[in-house]
DNA sequence: TTTATTATGTTAGCATTTGAACATTTTGCC
DNA sequence: GGCAAAATGTTCAAATGCTAACATAATAAA
């Protein structure tokens, strides 16, 4: 790595200012036309690009944003960041990523190092921990110093910012209605994450359909697994001494998973057992059967989040501005792993 | 967003000089223990924090590094980044992302935009059109103006960085071997990348594995999909008019896709037809059957990349560096979509 | 001579660090 | 007690790379 061009050394090898040369390279009408040639010829030979750490000083602006999510090793949250990804660099803005790892202590940290100026603004999908201790401080911090918070997902009403969301108790209704429809009547719900506001929200949006078709509840094939249970255990147990004839999955493994062992222990799917997962991944394509699935349409909702954080720190608000809350549609996409709609219906 | 908190406001409140703030900030013995005091106290009280970028402008590092890779959605790409992000992380070190989506162009512009010294060192994966084109201009570019670049995967040996690759000769090597000695002889190779240098090793493996075995090749079942054909009809067809018991997947789609349209003419797996992919996606786990599959250790192989790459910021080496290419050994995971070895073996 | 016009330079500012310089106080010694 | 030396506390100035407002100089036209 040679020394980097800068004005400085332009200037000195023409005799003229720093001045002059930014102006030349800007093609400023001030410069003469013989001194703007010669510079912006050097300029290019020796691929002169300005600084963009003095600019961003200079203007308070980095062009950068960040996005912390709670895992990347997850679809839904890969394809949030492929819509993040494409809108920032269309609009001209480079993309930190930072995964919490479902930790509060990694996301204290991490927007403590990114309130120093390195963003102009910041996209979250709160940590389990977070929501489950309702630590919101390091955020109203990053607000107050930093610039705006967009949410999506994961996101906290405590907190007065944009926020992209899913219908999840919307969805979780028709998941279950259409299941009913189906002629299914012992529903399951499997998650393995417990504290997190949509799993509660998707977990009403169930009940209520229950409620509405006057179908029983039975809380023991409620099945939110907590951390240090054994998930196979647990499903199991349920498909052992309880009666299930379907299965909504609240994440992607929840269900594959649930899936491979109600198959194991020979029950038929979607005769015997009928499977619906959150999150629209490519795989549930390939599975046998394919998985009938909720699209949450991710990408979407990332490229929403995005657009909505960089129009915020384009055009900065005064102190009373109300926040938007976006709800994005989902769709049921009906694959294999559910019966047809009975015809009664 | 209120005014940020910064060393001239303090100096200003407590009518002293900018280098008195900075200093008791540090603990400096130079300051009077009174006066660090009350300095302290008002700046934590106040949360202040060093702005970063002022610091990187006089440090010449940003602490920051690149990664672009072809893809996003596709689970190899999205482990090696989990790799990275960790290392990074730990480390002390943002990273941003940068997709390229196979094109050559967005690459130059990403790694000019980069250029300005908002990294401190690039990770890339090379683009489809990168390696069919041949062009590294904008790399030697990069290196010569902004810092070191370590190469992973999709890698040229026409650049003089360190790399970090698989040993894809080898494995495709190793994969052949498997299941010749399964008992397969009409074994094709899929892939939908074309002009990619790792294809080509991993081809090469392949024919090699076929000669020692004094198997014949057949060219037919070679099948490297361009752009433009359709995947299922080229899969298709090749099946209906060639011999073929085994399938090698070049990347996980190729293999997934390939096996359900092999079961879908009625093809039994793995009896009528193996399968082996690259790479070591989680849902290999919940096909049916599940896929034997080669783990390239995508995690690990970012991690290795980042730590190189670190540590060639960190220590930054003279003209006549001898890069490193580190290969990152791969394992063959036997599941249920290849048969048991056969005991002539 | 005055006034534009054209080309270039000066300065301040963005936030920070750091070694040198300065001023003040304390200490030591005769 | 007086004075130099040492210690202490604080400020200055330069540096990072760049821009923008303002200033100056020289030339040409009125």
């Amino acid at each position: 790595m040679k020394q980097r061009t800068t004005l400085k050394q332009i200037a000195k090898i023409f005799n003229v200012s720093i001045a002059t040369v930014s102006k030349a390279l800007k093609d400023s009408h001030e410069i003469s036309i013989a001194t703007k040639l010669k510079i912006q010829e050097y300029a290019k030979q020796h691929n002169y690009r300005p600084n963009s750490i003095a600019l961003s000083l200079l203007n308070k602006k980095t062009k950068t944003i960040g996005v912390i999510m709670p895992s990347i090793l997850n679809p839904f949250f890969v394809k949030t960041f492929s819509g993040v990804e494409q809108i920032a660099n269309d609009k001209g803005y480079n993309v930190i990523t930072i995964v919490s790892h479902g930790k509060l202590e990694k996301e204290i940290t991490s927007i403590n190092m990114l309130e120093n100026g390195i963003i102009d603004g910041l996209l979250i999908s709160l940590s389990e921990e977070t929501e489950a201790k309702q630590h919101f401080k390091h955020l109203e911090e990053f607000i107050d110093n930093a610039g705006p918070i967009v949410m999506f997902d994961r996101v906290s009403d405590s907190i007065n910012t944009d926020k992209v969301i899913v219908d999840d108790f919307n969805c979780a209704y028709k998941a279950t209605e259409h299941l009913i429809k189906t002629g299914c009547k012992h529903i399951s719900v499997v998650s393995t994450l417990d504290n997190v506001g949509i799993i509660k929200l998707r977990i009403d949006g169930y009940l209520k359909a229950l409620e509405d078709y006057k179908i029983p509840v039975n809380k023991k094939i409620i099945n939110v697994i907590k951390p240090g249970y054994d998930f196979e255990t647990e499903i199991k147990t349920m498909l052992d001494y309880q009666k299930v004839d379907a299965i909504i999955g609240l994440e992607e493994f929840s269900a594959v998973e649930s899936m491979i062992i109600a198959q194991d222990r020979g029950y038929t799917i979607p005769n015997a057992i009928s499977i619906i997962s959150f999150t629209n991944s490519d795989f549930f394509k390939y599975t046998k059967p394919s998985i009938t699935c909720i699209n949450q349409h991710s990408v979407f909702m990332g490229k929403t989040a995005a657009e909505i954080l960089i129009s915020r720190i384009e055009q900065p608000t005064d102190t009373n501005t109300i926040f938007q809350t976006k709800t994005i549609k989902t769709t049921l996409v009906e694959r294999n792993s559910t019966k047809q709609i009975a015809n009664n219906y």
